[in-house]
DNA sequence: CTGTGAACAGAAAACGTTTACTGCATCCAT
DNA sequence: ATGGATGCAGTAAACGTTTTCTGTTCACAG
């Protein structure tokens, strides 16, 4: 095997001039090079440090050389080179938004929050779509190594499974070591003790106000429209609803505490196969808007009247939310504070130790009017 | 005045040693400095040249090589440094999304069109809200020509005056010379023979369209909810919606040729007022479907059923358009697509020269519960 | 044996910044 | 006059890669 040559010091002999990229002719219709500091320190006849201190303005120059140099960098359209000045070690990382997808309501709030908060502090936000891929998810968080972010958000909704955890602890520790801070936001936290930010909010809680408020109502018999079993956000709701029914004394009825998808069409045919069948309720409990949307539309054939013969609450408050006939009471989920709250988290401490830090946010009831309160 | 020496090939003289940046303990508690090529060159006993080929793929290396170099870089959690790689020309440039607010139904849906076809393309997506700030605009211009963006969509309505202009021309200029694509995402191009890249959709068809179909439904009288007269989609609309009043000979009353915002206020306010004022009217077209929400509860306040007293058809093809009550008939904008078109024609034309292109993409009629035809 | 070519490894030059040093006037206090 | 600040400018190292040269080794044909 070759010996690596350890000594560094050798003479600087006149090696070859390897030099990939060769200065186009300007002339020739390619597309010219955009100039570099030491153009404009050539045209303003001053050295490249002259007019890097010009531009960084650390550093006393004289008027006579910041005017030259200021001329030359008009006349040239000169712009710094971020690669470079990150390599020279001047540049704060991105923030990185990895997401199912942007086009969701509730995400898209998230999203809109990440980019007000990454940009009051100076940074850019990068956006990826997952799609709900793990393979991609992987992928991206690779990505956002190499980029160097400062905070990697990873958002929504998950099944907390082994795999979930072991993919998220080596999420954590991989961009740790590589200067990243990992977010995970409305996602728990895989195991203690890891170099991770959570930020969530409180899907119980929320889920216990919203319940809470039906049975305040007088309601009885309350139809629980649960998400997915097994999805973090989806237990978290039902032991909302469960609790507010023991702190009631409400009877538990197992028929009217189902499970499915947070889609629209979730909603609604549970809800058509509820009337079907004939089941006994006053209200619905929709774990999500779209859900609540599906309900709606289900009840509404079914000729009853929302909230005249059935109460309807929903979760999340999406802004059409108040558009709906009759508009929805529901529980507001702080979506643009959750991702304004990650992005702060991460970049305070951005310098600092590992470590986990976890923040929960509060939801707030929004009573509108596809409640009535029934007297028996 | 010193002479800037112009004679760079002086003997390498050993001058001080100046380096920004001191490697910390690693036992110290602080961050670890993320691992560097040669952190693996030295630990797989290799030169950094054989890591930077192994990890590359595009050059021969011995098995035993490799595989050293592969163990080095697993144990040092080495991941590369993309401004070192982008510094010596190897890393293409993301893709920028300047856009007012991300949260609207329908620029979400240009993002994700946008997010799609650059990650497609492996491209990574930067996107920046405006909040409808020209100078926040310039200065983002300005940020994405020192990141080297690929291309800088701008993104939304706008109102094209003479500062318009001038900002835009600006910005393709300097966007050229650093190399970027400018392109326009419902924007009208400021002037011939830009480098710069337009795509739009057919706003005034989509709005003859609209206007059409209740013309075709047998309504004489429809009151048209405008968008601001000076914004370009709003006089396109507007125009539209003329045109077709003009083709199927009915009369042009100025009374029902409304302008306002595109919000749902607006439409609220304006179809209260018309109604209020007891204008003639048997159909409705707003240009947006927010507008239209606003036309439905105004109309529903004061009694009135759609599609049975007025029909209304809205704008844009929102999400939630089928769920509102009547699901409402609309102008599908084809906005994702919108999106994926910009990166597309930006990315496709990276390396060729300037000039401009333009595409408009159609739009289509999408017909629900909310027309109803009258005869008479 | 020796010449030839293939396969593979290493040294070092860019890439474009920032900034630690060094140096040179100039000015002011002694 | 002399010594020390002070203000400003230039030189070149370092940041972490990629890639061009320049070997060196080795197999194999002549």
């Amino acid at each position: 095997m070759t010996e690596n040559n350890g000594n560094s010091e050798r003479p600087t002999a006149r090696a070859g001039r390897p030099g990939q990229r060769k200065r186009a002719d300007a002339q020739h219709g390619a597309k010219e090079r955009p100039s570099t500091i030491r153009d404009v320190a050539r045209k303003a006849g001053v050295s490249v440090a002259t007019v890097s201190r010009t531009l960084a303005g650390n550093y006393p120059v004289s008027d006579e050389a910041r005017a030259r140099v200021m001329a030359a960098v008009a006349s040239l359209h000169y712009v710094v080179n971020v690669h470079a000045k990150a390599l020279s070690g001047q540049v704060a990382g991105p923030v990185a938004l990895v997401i199912k997808d942007i086009t969701g309501p509730s995400l898209a709030h998230v999203a809109a929050g990440v980019e007000q908060e990454a940009a009051d502090r100076g940074r850019l936000s990068l956006v990826c779509a997952t799609h709900d891929d793990a393979t991609r998810e992987d992928a991206l968080v690779q990505l956002m190594r190499e980029q160097h972010a400062a905070a990697v958000l990873l958002v929504g909704g998950v099944v907390p499974d082994a795999a979930y955890e072991r993919r998220t602890i080596g999420y954590a520790k991989a961009l740790d070591a590589a200067g990243s801070r990992l977010v995970l936001v409305g996602r728990p936290a895989p195991a203690p003790d890891l170099p991770v930010t959570v930020v969530d909010y409180d899907n119980r809680g929320g889920a216990f106000q919203a319940t809470s408020h039906l049975l305040a109502s007088g309601h009885r018999r309350v139809l629980f429209l649960g998400g997915e079993t097994g999805l973090s956000s989806g237990d978290e709701r039902r032991a909302g609803y469960r609790d507010a029914l023991r702190a009631h004394g409400a009877g538990q009825a197992e028929e009217l505490d189902t499970e499915g998808t947070y889609t629209r069409a979730s909603g609604y045919a549970r809800t058509r196969d509820a009337v079907r069948a004939g089941l006994d309720f006053t209200a619905v409990f929709a774990a999500s808007d779209m859900v609540a949307l599906g309900a709606l539309a289900a009840l509404r054939e079914a000729g009853l009247d929302v909230p005249g013969d059935v109460s309807v609450v929903g979760f999340d408050d999406v802004p059409f939310a108040t558009d709906l006939t009759p508009s929805l009471t529901t529980v507001r989920v702080p979506y643009e504070e959750l991702g304004r709250t990650a992005v702060r988290l991460a970049l305070e401490r951005e310098r600092s130790l590992g470590g986990e830090e976890h923040v929960v946010l509060g939801t707030q009831l929004v009573i509108r009017q596809s409640v009535r309160r029934v007297d028996w």
